[in-house]
RNA sequence: GGGCGGGUAGCUCAGCGGUAGAGCGCUGGCUUUACACGCCGGAUGUCGCAGGUUCGACCCCUGUCCCGCCCA
C-alpha cells in the first residue's frame, strides 16, 4: 500500500465493480420478503450538469441507502431525470440562435426532434456525474419525465382531475414572461425588493371640462388600458367628481370616475387612482367590482399593441418614456419623485413580468390541500427539521389555483382537443380524433404544453409504473424518506404530497428531509457571473487556477469574479476525491439554511481519508505475519487499552446509528471522524505499539484480535459516508470466512446491542491519558528533548488510580517517554533536598507527581502562575455557587455533590501548586 | 405588511438550563519506521444588546438592533 491514499482510480474501480455486480438492484423477487426502504431521486433537470447542490443531494441520499441496505432493507433509490420544459427549451433556442436560427425557423416538430435529440446527448452526463459521487442508484430503473410510461401517467393524472372538476379553464389575470412567451405560476415569479423607481404623477382632464384629477403611478404606460380613475366613497375632497367622466388623453375615450372604498386608499398620493383591470391584479378585481372593461395594451412580447394608439410597436419601457413626454407635451405631467418598489421578476428569464388576461388551465388546489396539510398534522408524514411544517402548513393553507399550462413546446402536450364545429373541449386519455361532443372531426389540440411540476408531482408513483398497478408500485410505494432542498417544498414536495394522497390514496412519502442550499464559503450564492461556483468534478479530480479561471471566464464571469476566484484559489484544488467530498457536505448541519462549502473544509476530510488509509496501512502491516482475522465476533479481551477502544467504538456506532436515524448525518459522520481520529488513531494506535511488540503472546493476540474488529467495524460504519475508500481498505482487510463479497452489502454494525460500554476501561484510561498528558505538557514547555527520558515521581492516596497507574505503567512511560517512579511518601514530592529539586510538578485529579531536574525556572513559575489563575478562577465559581444556600437546597442533589467533589479537587490543586510556586 | 431562520474564538459553524466546542487559521516544538494530507504542546470568546424567569441562562421568556430567506 502506498503511503498516500490516492482516490481518483480508486473511485472508479470500485464504482464500477458495484454496478457490475448488481449490488444497487432493488428485489422484486416474490420471495423477498425483507422490508423495503425506497427513495425517489429528485431528478436533475436533463440539461444539467452536476452542481453542489446535485452534490449535496446525491450525497445525503447515498447514504441514506446505503445504510438502510447494509442493515438489510430491501433497498430501491429510483433514479431519473426531468425534461425541465423551460429550462431545456431556453438551452436548446440558444443553441439555435448560434446558428442563426429560432425556434419558429424549424417549427414546432423539428424544434421537438431538436430538443429531444439534444437529450440523447445530454441526458445521460449528468447520470453519469451522479455516478461520480458514488450514486448507488438501482439504474436500469432510471426513468425520464417524457418516457412513454411517464407520459401516461400524466395524461391518466390530467384526465381524472378534469374529470373530477378539479381541473378547469379560465380567463383571468396571470403572470407572462414576455421573454419566454409564456405565462407562469405564482411560484415561478419571484419579488425584487427596493428597487428604485419613479412615482410618476399625471393629470386627467375632466370630459366637462370642469378641471382635472392627479394620479400616481409607477407604470405610467398603463395609462393606456386606463378604464376608470377612482376615488374613495367617503372622501369629501372628491364629492364633486362622482359621476363624472375624464378624457384620455391619447386614445378617443371616455373613462369613469369610479367609486371604491377597497381599492382606494385615501391618505395615499393624491387618493385618486388610475384604473387598469387588464394589467394589474388589484385593478383586475376592481374592474370585476364594477364591470369596467378590460383592454390589454401589450402584444405577448412586451411592446405595445394596437390598443395603445400612437405609442404602438413600442417596447413596454420604451413606451413608458413616450408617455411621460407626452404627457409633458400635454402640459398633463405633475412632477415625479423617486419610489421604492417591488419588482416581480421571471425566476427562469430574469425579465420583468407582466401581469396579462389569458385564457389558461388551473388546477383547484383547496380541495387538494386539505388531505395534504392533515398527513403533516398527524404526523403520517414527518417534516426535517420541524419547522418547516409551519412554512408548508402557511403555503397550502393559503393556496391558490395553480396555473398548470404553459405557451412552450417542450413539455408534455395537454391532452385537450378544441372543436371547430361546437364549444366542446374532449379531454382525453387516448389521442381524440373526433369531438366528444358533436362527434364532429375538425378538432384541434391544445397548443399549450404542462408546467414541468405537473409531472413531478407523479415522480414517487409514476416512476414505480403507475398507473399500472406494477409489482414495484405494490412493492415499493408508499416510498420512506424524500429527501430535497427546501427551496422546492411548495414547487415540488407539497404537490407530490397532493397528488400521492389524491391518486395512491396514500401519502408518497414518510418523511421530508430538507437540506440547506449550498453557498460558496462566503455564505454568497454560487452563480457564473459571481465566478465563486465550485464544480463538484474539480473538487474531486482535482483542478489548477488556471483550469478554474478558464471555465469561469467561458461562464461568463465578471472581473470581480475571476479576481476572487484568483485570489481565493491560487493553487486550484488537489484531486480530493468523491469521499472526502461526501464526508464535508455531511459534516454541516441539516438544520443550517445555508451550507457555506469551504474547500479548506474538504481538505480536511481528504487529510482524514489518508489519515484511515494510513492506520489501515499500519494494521494490516502488523497483521501480516498473523493468522488473526476480523471476526463477526466482538472480542473479549483483557488489557485496558482493548478494552477501551472497543468502548470507544461501540460509542462512536451508537451516536452514529442515533444520528442516522434521527436524519443528523452530520453528528453521525462526525462522532466516527473523532472516533477514528482522536482515538482510534492518536491512542489507541500508539498503544497498540508497546503491546504489539511485548512478547507476551495472549496480549499480542488480543490487541490483534482487537485491533483488526475495531478496523472491520468502523470501516463498515463509515461505508455509507465514504464507500469508496472503505471498500478499498476492506477488501483487504483478513476477515471470516464467507465474508461478503464486498462491504457495500455486508451488515452495517449496531452499536451497544453488539457490546456494552467498559465504564470501569473508560474511566481508568481517562487517568492514564491525563497522567501521558501532563507529561507531555511538562516536555513541551520546558523544551525537553524526546530523546532525554524523564523520571516522574507520583504519589496517590487513591486505590483505584495507584492500581491503574501500576498496570499501565509500560503504556505510560512509553506513550510519554519517561520513567515512573511511584513515592510512598508524600512529602518527598516537594522536598527541595529528594524528588522537588529543579522539578516541575503536575496534579491530576487524586494524584501528585513531580519531574526532577527539567526545569527552566521562568518557564516553570510562569506556566505554575498560568495553572493556578485557571484553578482560582474556576475555584471561585464553584466556592459561589455553593456559598449560596438556595444553590445546596434547590439544586440537584448530584449536581451539588460534583461541585463539592470539584471544588475539594481544585482546592488540592491550588495548594499543591502555590507551594511548587513558593518553592521556586 | 406578515412569517421563518440566524447573530458563539480571526474565519466557517456545532452546541446547550449546571465551570464554553470542532474544523481551518495562529503559535512553539518534533525526520517518533502508519500518516508532514503527520505527531506532541500552546494561545484565543463580557456566546448581538437590554430586561425578566431560575439556586443557576449562551441555552427559556419579553423587548430591541442588525443580517439572510420566504410569503403578500
Amino acid at each position: 500500500m502506498p503511503k498516500q491514499y490516492s482516490p481518483t482510480e480508486s473511485e472508479s474501480r470500485w464504482y464500477e465493480f458495484w454496478e457490475t455486480s448488481g449490488f444497487f438492484a432493488a428485489s422484486e423477487e416474490p420471495g423477498d420478503t425483507r422490508q423495503t426502504y425506497t427513495l425517489a431521486i429528485p431528478p436533475p433537470n436533463v440539461t444539467g450538469s452536476l452542481h453542489m447542490g446535485h452534490a449535496c443531494r446525491t450525497t445525503f441520499e447515498d447514504v441514506l441507502c446505503r445504510h438502510k441496505r447494509m442493515q438489510g432493507y430491501n433497498t430501491l433509490w429510483v433514479p431519473g431525470i426531468d425534461h425541465a420544459g423551460i429550462a431545456t427549451q431556453v438551452v436548446v433556442e440558444r443553441q439555435l440562435k448560434q446558428e442563426g436560427l429560432t425556434r419558429y425557423d424549424l417549427g414546432r416538430e423539428k424544434f421537438i426532434e431538436r430538443v429531444w435529440q439534444w437529450k440523447e446527448e445530454s441526458g445521460e452526463r449528468i447520470l453519469q456525474q451522479l455516478r461520480k459521487m458514488g450514486a448507488s442508484c438501482d439504474w436500469p430503473r432510471t426513468k425520464f419525465t417524457m418516457d412513454p410510461e411517464m407520459v401516461r401517467a400524466v395524461r391518466e393524472a390530467f384526465v381524472r382531475l378534469y374529470e373530477e372538476g378539479l381541473i378547469y379553464r379560465d380567463t383571468r389575470l396571470v403572470n407572462w414572461d414576455v421573454e419566454s412567451q409564456t405565462v407562469l405560476s405564482d411560484l415561478e415569479v419571484e419579488q425584487e425588493e427596493n428597487v428604485e423607481g419613479a412615482m410618476f404623477d399625471f393629470a386627467y382632464s375632466l370630459a366637462d371640462g370642469g378641471g382635472e384629477v392627479v394620479v400616481s403611478t409607477t407604470r405610467p404606460e398603463t395609462m393606456l388600458g386606463d378604464t376608470a380613475v377612482a376615488i374613495h366613497p367617503d372622501d369629501g375632497r372628491y364629492r364633486h367628481l362622482h359621476g363624472k367622466y375624464v378624457r384620455h388623453p391619447f386614445v378617443d375615450r371616455l373613462i369613469p370616475v369610479i367609486l371604491d372604498a377597497e381599492l382606494v386608499d385615501p391618505e395615499f398620493g393624491t387618493g385618486v387612482v388610475k384604473v387598469t383591470p387588464a394589467h394589474d391584479p388589484n385593478d383586475f378585481a376592481t374592474g370585476k367590482r364594477h364591470g369596467l372593461e378590460e383592454i390589454n395594451i401589450f402584444n405577448l412580447d412586451g411592446t405595445m399593441n394596437e390598443s395603445s394608439g400612437p405609442f404602438q410597436g413600442l417596447d413596454r419601457f420604451d413606451a413608458r418614456k413616450a408617455v411621460e413626454i407626452e404627457l409633458g407635451n400635454l402640459g398633463l405631467a405633475r412632477g415625479s419623485k423617486k419610489h421604492m418598489m417591488t419588482l416581480p421578476r421571471s425566476q427562469r428569464s430574469g425579465t420583468i413580468v407582466e401581469p396579462m388576461i389569458s385564457t389558461q388551465w388551473f388546477v383547484k388546489m383547496k380541495p387538494l390541500a386539505a388531505p395534504a396539510i392533515e398527513a403533516v398534522q398527524d404526523g403520517t408524514i414527518q417534516i426535517l427539521p420541524p419547522e418547516w411544517s409551519k412554512t408548508y402548513f402557511h403555503w397550502l393553507r393559503n393556496i391558490q389555483d395553480w396555473c398548470i399550462s404553459r405557451q412552450l413546446w417542450w413539455g408534455h402536450p395537454i391532452p385537450a382537443w378544441y372543436c371547430e364545429d361546437c364549444e366542446h373541449v374532449t379531454v382525453s386519455r387516448e389521442d381524440a380524433t373526433a369531438c366528444g361532443g358533436c362527434g364532429g372531426p375538425s378538432i384541434r389540440q391544445d397548443d399549450d404544453v404542462l408546467d414541468t411540476w405537473f409531472s413531478s408531482g407523479l415522480w414517487p408513483f409514476s416512476t414505480l409504473g403507475w398507473p399500472e398497478k406494477t409489482v414495484a408500485l405494490e412493492r415499493f410505494y408508499p416510498t420512506q424518506d424524500m429527501e430535497t432542498g427546501y427551496d422546492i417544498l411548495f414547487f415540488w414536495v407539497a404537490r407530490m404530497i397532493m397528488m400521492g394522497l389524491h391518486f395512491m390514496g396514500e401519502v408518497p412519502f414518510t418523511r421530508v428531509l430538507l437540506a440547506g442550499l449550498v453557498t460558496d464559503e462566503r455564505g454568497e450564492k454560487m452563480s457564473k457571473v459571481k465566478g465563486n461556483v465550485v464544480d463538484p468534478l474539480d473538487v474531486i479530480y482535482g483542478a489548477t487556477n488556471e483550469q478554474l479561471v478558464a471555465k469561469a471566464e467561458k461562464a461568463g464571469a465578471k472581473n470581480s469574479g475571476i479576481k476572487y476566484l484568483k485570489s481565493t484559489y491560487p493553487d486550484g484544488f488537489a484531486a480530493y476525491g468523491a469521499d472526502a467530498l461526501r464526508m464535508t457536505l455531511l459534516s454541516y448541519s441539516p438544520q443550517s439554511r445555508r451550507i457555506a462549502l469551504s474547500i479548506k473544509r474538504i481538505e480536511g476530510y481528504r487529510n482524514f481519508a489518508n489519515k484511515l488509509w494510513n492506520a489501515s496501512r499500519y494494521a494490516l502491516m502488523r497483521l501480516g505475519g498473523s493468522s488473526t482475522k476480523a471476526s463477526q465476533q466482538c472480542p473479549q479481551p483483557k488489557a485496558l487499552a482493548n478494552r477501551w477502544v472497543l468502548s470507544r467504538l461501540y460509542h462512536a456506532l451508537d451516536v452514529a446509528a442515533s444520528g442516522l436515524d434521527a436524519y443528523r448525518l452530520d453528528e453521525a459522520s462526525g462522532a466516527l471522524y473523532h472516533f477514528v481520529w482522536d482515538e482510534f488513531c492518536d491512542w489507541y494506535l500508539e498503544l497498540s505499539k508497546p503491546a504489539l511488540g511485548s512478547g507476551d503472546a495472549t496480549l499480542i493476540e488480543e490487541t490483534e484480535a482487537t485491533l483488526v474488529h475495531v478496523l472491520e467495524t468502523v470501516l463498515r460504519a463509515l461505508h455509507p459516508m465514504m464507500p469508496h475508500i472503505t471498500e478499498e481498505i476492506w477488501q483487504r482487510v483478513p476477515k471470516w470466512d464467507e465474508a461478503p463479497k464486498s462491504i457495500m452489502i455486508s451488515r452495517f454494525p449496531t452499536g451497544l446491542v453488539d457490546a456494552k460500554l467498559d465504564r470501569a476501561a473508560e474511566r481508568d484510561f481517562e487517568v492514564v491519558q491525563a497522567f501521558v498528558g501532563s507529561v507531555r505538557t511538562i516536555r513541551a514547555e520546558h523544551d525537553v528533548p524526546r530523546t532525554q527520558a524523564m523520571r516522574i515521581h507520583w504519589h496517590t492516596n487513591d486505590e483505584d488510580k495507584h492500581r491503574v497507574l501500576d498496570a499501565e505503567r509500560r503504556t505510560i512511560e512509553a506513550l510519554g517517554r519517561c520513567e515512573l517512579c511511584f513515592e510512598a511518601d508524600p512529602a518527598k514530592l516537594d522536598d527541595p533536598n529528594a524528588h522537588f529539586k529543579n522539578a516541575a510538578v503536575f496534579v491530576n485529579p487524586g494524584i501528585r507527581a513531580a519531574v526532577p531536574d527539567v526545569i527552566d525556572t521562568e518557564k516553570e513559575r510562569d506556566r505554575l502562575q498560568r495553572n493556578l489563575k485557571k484553578v482560582e478562577k474556576e475555584l471561585g465559581v464553584l466556592e459561589k455557587k455553593l456559598g449560596n444556600p438556595s444553590f445546596v437546597e434547590r439544586a440537584p442533589e448530584a449536581v451539588v455533590d460534583k461541585s463539592r467533589r470539584d471544588s475539594l479537587e481544585l482546592r488540592e490543586k491550588r495548594e499543591r501548586l502555590e507551594a511548587a510556586l513558593n518553592s521556586l
